[in-house]
DNA sequence: GGCGAATTGTTAACTTGTTAAAAATATCAG
DNA sequence: CTGATATTTTTAACAAGTTAACAATTCGCC
């Protein structure tokens, strides 16, 4: 049996595509210190206020591991807060700290500019479409 | 400024996607001992034939350091070959071996089993617009 | 031919991905 | 209440991503 095409093989696909995108944006966070990783974990931790770590790495699609160090490194940044869950002592919570918000709000305008021109290249309504399908295909095929 | 949703943020909408699709896959790649990335490596090779570093990393999505520390593992496993190009001093040339091949061959059948599984979810026709978006992002937005 | 610039591949240093296993706590059956 | 099981997080070990720097070679221009 012959594989498929690696052009056609969606997970390369997908990678490919994602590098092309990430590739300017990887510089600008560069300027800033932050890597692509940090990066989502703060956006996703300023989106969606305290949350516990096991929330956040599934969201910021990071494994546990990798977030585990990710904290560490963005506490001693000043960037969040991590604290027991009075609750569950198992769990422990996550806040983004004035210092990691004032970093959003001053790369957000940066990368903005980089989506635009995407955007314009691309068409808008085509991107909508492909972010329509790639949220169902985790939807659909998540076996979680 | 706020940032955009992350959920409709492309860099991470690409990223979820793929780790779904690629958790059943990579668990069949374990299995026979090699990572996604020397899957990747492999294919790309089988596909094309000899080739030099350079190009093997541009289609397999691995960056140079990579590719050199993969290649010395592959050629540990006799997976492919590595021989200097005579015309051209700098390069070096790859060629997947007999065992390479038939490890494709032997994998190939159990991805395509998870394959025609998405595709029966997902629903062929989507996936093939799926592909031809994606594809369109590397031709449209790719600057090199 | 010879020298500076560009290209190819490797090495180094650090961060992250990935899996397995361990530690701490919570949940539940008996 | 107790012991077994499950859940959450951390640690460990290795592979890979990422950037920068470096060595070897080639190319272009004089």
């Amino acid at each position: 049996m012959q594989p498929k095409k690696t052009d056609r093989a969606l997970p390369l696909a997908l990678l490919r595509a994602r590098e092309t995108v990430m590739y300017p944006i990887r510089g600008l966070l560069k300027e800033h210190d932050i890597t692509d990783q940090q990066w989502r974990v703060l956006r996703v931790l300023h989106e969606n206020g305290r949350m516990d770590a096991k929330e956040l790495a599934k969201s910021a699609c990071v494994l546990a591991p990798s977030l585990t160090r990710i904290i560490k490194n963005l506490e001693e940044k000043d960037f969040l807060t991590r604290c027991a869950d009075g609750k569950d002592g198992r769990r422990v919570l996550l806040e983004i700290r004035p210092a990691g918000g004032e970093l959003i709000e001053s790369v957000t305008p940066e990368v903005q500019v980089v989506y635009k021109g995407f955007e314009e290249k691309y068409g808008k309504e085509r991107m909508s479409e492909l972010l329509d399908l790639l949220h169902d295909v985790v939807e659909q095929l998540d076996p979680r």
